[in-house]
RNA sequence: GUCUCGUUCGUCUAAUGGUUAGGACUCCAGGUUUUCAUCCUGGCAAUAGGGGUUCGACUCCCCUACGAGAUGCCA
């Protein structure tokens, strides 16, 4: 039994793709649960400026969805270096094997063509099941190029000297490559070397259903990281596009994942990707952090946005929203109403409570009533007693109180934003929301 | 154009010849919460179309439509 060696070979873009995640976070799971390798490679073939710098971004959006790796960047290893830029003298090794064969041949120009053997080639993928290209015909599938005048060597050369010189034992990778396996096939038989076997997972698709491009609201690991979601959450997610467990749970932890996945249950047709899911699921996660946890996790992004972060009341507001929010980014629209002097007023809730033609005249009485309280709690239950003294519910009235005071729809328990309101903000909001809206 | 693959509720998916085609998200309606959220209950909603094979087809075969990928001296 070969031991289980999975890669995943980004191109240094200068961000890590939502398909990339996921083509990674599948070589890792199938690694993890075989007790193999998982190795990080960078296809650097081309000389770009600011390598290290796009690259950076590949791996800390991997690290922060929780995949780390064996060997390759930053950790080495037998099989190094892991830059395909530092390898071109393996390369050559092969290409020379190649040549001695008679199976290369030079181009005008100074290109070098590898001989396709003229013949079906069938391709064995753990995912698509059997695929067979017919090479007879050289007009359909001409010869391909391994190697440039300048020297250099091309994608498919090089990759498969590095899977095999790698000694990766399963290649797990977008479906996008489908097609250019029995190519790759080809050169493995013509190094004499067994192929590792491969296994081609289907695309994931934006929101109107074409193949997701950099240009894509959400294409990038990162969008997520910055939306605020939770890391395991975004890795649970992501792994149940293509792939599932054949059973109704969808909440995995990472050893979850890891025991139950399996390349047989991926699907074959691409997948969508779509956020109000991927934001209730983020909210699962969120719920069971403690209140520490969630505190700690949603503080850059209210620092960020400026909110007072020694304020007293604001450890209290940000615990208050935390079963109320999707995701970390929400938190500061959730509470930055009371930390503000000018408040902003949803639109939708502000109709919603006109709608009522008794409110404006039961937040004026309100008004009235909430001077000289003892306390929030007082202030809370006088609502339900002002209604009742003019003939309405208390839930008439809480609503329209809510909007009144935060300008929002939903959040904060009422109680307590009128706890960490204080009575005379609360009465001066209530005098502002009738001024402006009534 | 050619080659390859794909197509089940709006979305993610289950059901590999026999189910009232199941679950989840969204949405809607109730319940809980004097408000919001959580939570609970219920509802809407699908086998792309057409031919076969079969006692029986989401499932197997063929055609069409649509989609995706490949067809680079990109990766």
């Amino acid at each position: 039994m070969t031991p289980v060696r999975t890669r995943f070979a980004p191109s240094p873009t200068g961000y890590l793709h939502l398909g990339g995640a996921r083509t990674a976070l599948f070589n890792w799971l199938f690694a993890r649960q075989h007790g193999g390798t998982f190795v990080l490679r960078v296809e650097d073939t081309d000389d770009k400026r600011n390598k290290e710098e796009a690259f950076a971004a590949i791996y800390e959006g991997m690290q922060w969805m929780g995949i780390d790796w064996d060997e390759g960047f930053e950790k080495g290893g037998d099989f190094g270096p892991y830059n395909q830029s530092e390898r071109h003298d393996l390369y050559l090794k092969w290409f020379e094997k190649l040549e001695a064969d008679g199976r290369v041949y030079q181009e005008d120009d100074g290109a070098w063509r590898f001989r396709f053997e003229r013949k079906e080639v069938t391709l064995t993928d753990l995912v698509c099941g059997e695929i067979t290209i017919d090479y007879k015909n050289e007009e359909i599938n001409p010869d391909m190029t391994v190697r440039r005048p300048d020297g250099s060597f091309t994608f498919h050369f090089v990759n498969v000297v590095d899977d095999l010189e790698m000694q990766i034992s399963h290649v797990i990778r977008g479906e996008d490559h489908l097609m250019n396996t029995p190519k790759h096939l080809q050169l493995y038989e013509a190094f004499g070397v067994e192929p590792p076997q491969f296994a081609h997972i289907p695309l994931i698709l934006n929101d109107s259903g074409k193949k997701m491009s950099k240009r894509d609201e959400g294409a990038a690991v990162k969008d997520y990281q910055e939306l605020g979601f939770v890391p395991e959450a975004m890795t649970n997610f992501v792994a149940l596009l293509g792939w599932n467990p054949k059973t109704e749970q969808e909440i995995f932890t990472a050893e979850e994942l890891i025991a139950a996945f399996n390349l047989s249950h991926i699907n074959r047709a691409p997948a969508r990707f779509d956020l109000k899911k991927a934001l209730w699921m983020n909210q699962q996660y969120t719920l069971e952090l403690s209140a520490d946890e969630f505190y700690e996790s949603a503080s850059p992004y209210l620092e960020a946005a400026g909110l007072p972060m020694s304020h007293p009341n604001m450890r209290a507001a940000v615990e208050a929203v935390q079963e109320k929010v999707n995701c970390f980014d929400d938190v500061e629209g959730a509470i930055s109403f009371l930390f503000e002097d000018d408040i902003s007023y949803d639109d939708e809730a502000v109709t919603k409570v006109m709608k009522n033609e008794n409110v404006p005249a039961l937040l004026a009485a309100l008004k009235e009533d909430w001077t000289n309280l003892e306390n929030w709690e007082e202030a809370k239950d006088q609502i339900g007693i002002t209604a009742k003294a003019a003939g309405s519910k208390p839930g008439q009235l809480m609503f329209p109180t809510r909007v009144a005071l935060s300008g929002l729809g939903g959040g904060i328990d009422l109680g307590l934003i009128i706890h960490l309101m204080g009575q005379e903000n609360c009465v001066n909001r209530l005098e502002h929301f009738l001024t402006v809206q009534a």
